[in-house]
DNA sequence: TTTGTAAAGTGACATATGTCACATAACTAA
DNA sequence: TTAGTTATGTGACATATGTCACTTTACAAA
């Protein structure tokens, strides 16, 4: 975590708060000076599960998954974040050591932004920190729907679901498959089932005309049927 | 929602943030004086997802279930908040129609906090800005948790921990059983099972020896299995 | 290319859980 | 108290899902 190499930073937080018109030009300017940035190789991880953080990450390329391993020895998914992302912000704020692990899932660029200059920023800027409240406030709705989905849905369903999400929130490459690319076992971590499970739901899709598959690659044909399944049965 | 009546509340938002030595004491009875109180009976709603709230609700008395439709029709427990705990600050802070429904579990006091009151503090008291931010931080982090318990634990291990949950935030009455009682459907709806795997499941506990029922009530009498059978299975 | 490893896929099977259809008990309001 | 409603409890059954034990395929490194 030590081998940061200097760098400028126009993502991140400091884009993200941009968009919101908040921060101001000198804080702006201190926090993207001190930023530091690290390449990651797919497949390493950033943090893990219990480590004390140093400060947040903020992606500059690439997309990492943010999981949590259960008692019975399963990873779970939480989140997948993408370039502009924050991570780690949560434990900083708790002053806790994180209850995630960050793992890249293609090859990734991330700025460090120690966490001095986030409790700076927090304790001098309220609309700053009122910026990183609603952030919080959306995160935590967006994880009330999840428990919903996990709780009441089926396999099939959530599937289904995961799909519809990848699509919107990663898009679709020139011939119309899912941009972001995950093996059958990162799906089966995000809906929380096992790997045999999803495999055979991708496979009954594929057979109904829903999706068309490519390797890994995975195309959705029918969007109104899965749309259908979500909701209803 | 408009027959409030007038009334001080010493818990609620106020205590929460006295005990964090935050509000100044302008702010505080500023806040105090605003507020007006209502009763509440067992079972009725105090708000239902999809309303736009004008305000956030305390609970200077009772105890509040926290639950979300289904697509499925079915309700899905999320929280269950108690004295001194706000509820509904989610959505003033996001300024969306709540995502959540708030029903009584037994006769409570509540009081209306006007969102006004709640914005104004949040733009000039960074501190208060701060401890609403940490305890979102921690929400998230249980909800966080929540999931992953959704998604990969059995029935019978979240009807455990719900125990455990309910014993350890609520208490144990003089007879030693949960001072909080609440219907086996409730416990269904928080774990995410239908009724009748609630109730046959609380049969098998019993059966072990691991807790002893009188009616609704419920008493933890191995704290040690149901411990070992949340984790390990 | 060869070879080794990780991922995808399949079949058989056990089991957990949901659903439906009731019976019974507990509570509530008149 | 009585009647009506709500909650508890039980049995039978269908099905979704997890697990284990493989084979096959894709991919990456030498």
């Amino acid at each position: 975590m030590n081998d940061f190499n200097e760098g400028r930073c126009e993502n991140c937080v400091v884009r993200q708060l941009n968009t919101l018109n908040e921060l101001s030009k000198e804080e702006l300017k201190r926090i993207s000076d001190s930023k530091t940035s690290k390449f990651i190789k797919k497949g390493e991880a950033i943090f893990k599960e219990g480590e004390k953080l140093n400060g947040v990450f903020c992606i500059r390329e690439g997309v990492s998954k943010l999981s949590k391993l259960s008692d019975n020895g399963k990873d779970q998914i939480l989140k997948i974040a993408a370039k502009g992302e924050i991570m780690g912000h949560r434990s900083i704020i708790t002053e806790e050591k994180t209850n995630l692990s960050a793992v890249a899932l293609n090859d990734m660029e991330v700025c460090f932004i120690p966490k001095q200059h986030l409790y700076d920023s927090l304790n001098s800027n309220i609309s700053f920190t009122k910026a990183v409240l609603v952030q919080m406030a959306e995160d935590l709705k967006f994880a009330d729907e999840l428990v919903v989905n996990m709780a009441q849905k089926t396999v099939k369903q959530r599937i289904a679901e995961t799909l519809r999400y990848l699509e919107s929130n990663f898009g679709i490459d020139d011939d119309g498959y899912l941009k972001l690319i995950l093996t059958r076992e990162d799906i089966a971590n995000i809906v929380g089932t096992a790997k045999e499970a999803c495999i055979r739901t991708l496979a009954t899709f594929k057979k109904e005309g829903w999706i068309v598959t490519d390797g890994k690659r995975i195309k959705i044909e029918d969007e109104k049927a899965l749309y259908r399944l979500i909701e209803g049965l």
